[in-house]
DNA sequence: TATAATAATGATAATGATTATCATTATAGA
DNA sequence: TCTATAATGATAATCATTATCATTATTATA
């Protein structure tokens, strides 16, 4: 049976308002000055747990993984610049339906990860 | 400059000839019997050193990173039973000029993944 | 409300993948 | 062949993440 914590409840908050796509560490330094003790084990254990549930994404941008609590459809892109995730608000249709008619195997979901460079390190380029 | 090496050819015939999306350790240990003195260090270089080229692609699909020789447009498929990852050869259209349209920034390039079961395990699920 | 059972925590050790270091070796041009 | 230096092999270091375990907090029940 799983109890309820208030740490949990804090990362889960945390996760929800913040609009970038925070790496546990993030999470871990931004909780350290509400809940003192909290150990970043206690993060990873956390999000590991709402992953499973359901109620948050992990994004597996290759090195270190970030999170999102936003659940609704939409992609994400890598800056190959500053590294940062940004939200791509889009919704693809027939693209599992177009694998499903070369994969003997069941699907079930997909991810686009796109890479580019943001506006702000556009800017400032070589 | 860039010297020609041995074991760099190795490395990248290896993962030409190879139908699966070997680790970098698949690699190291599939050439070991005919290069005994190769050092996984030197895989892990010279596959950083082909993606980097343009010559193999790396798919992070989450924990071990994998690499691919194929540079044609296919995607990928991790079975989160097994863990193998398997192309999926199709052709995708529109998808970087969608996410063009509410990107405020560059794209690059985008990539696929997608998650499900392979039909070798879904003969034998519970 | 007090108690018992046990899930969750915090601290830290352990793991696993990848990268850095550095002395030695191999490669390519003069 | 000689020289400059890129690449190697061995291994230490790093970084993110997971496991361990004694302690604490939560929940159901008496």
């Amino acid at each position: 049976m799983t109890k309820h914590s208030r740490q949990r409840d804090a990362i889960y908050n945390n996760l929800c308002l913040r609009k970038d796509h925070p790496t546990a560490e993030d999470i871990y330094f931004s909780l350290k000055p509400v809940l003192p003790a909290l150990s970043l084990a206690t993060v990873y254990r956390n999000l590991a747990m709402l992953e499973e549930d359901g109620r948050i994404i992990r994004i597996g941008s290759g090195g270190t993984a970030r999170y999102d609590a936003d659940l609704s459809e939409h992609q994400h892109l890598l800056c190959e610049k500053c590294g940062k995730v940004f939200d791509i608000m889009i919704t693809l249709s027939g693209i599992n339906e177009k694998a499903a008619e070369v994969f003997d195997g069941r699907i079930n979901s997909y991810s686009v990860l796109y890479k580019g460079f943001c506006s702000g390190c556009l800017g400032r380029k070589k």
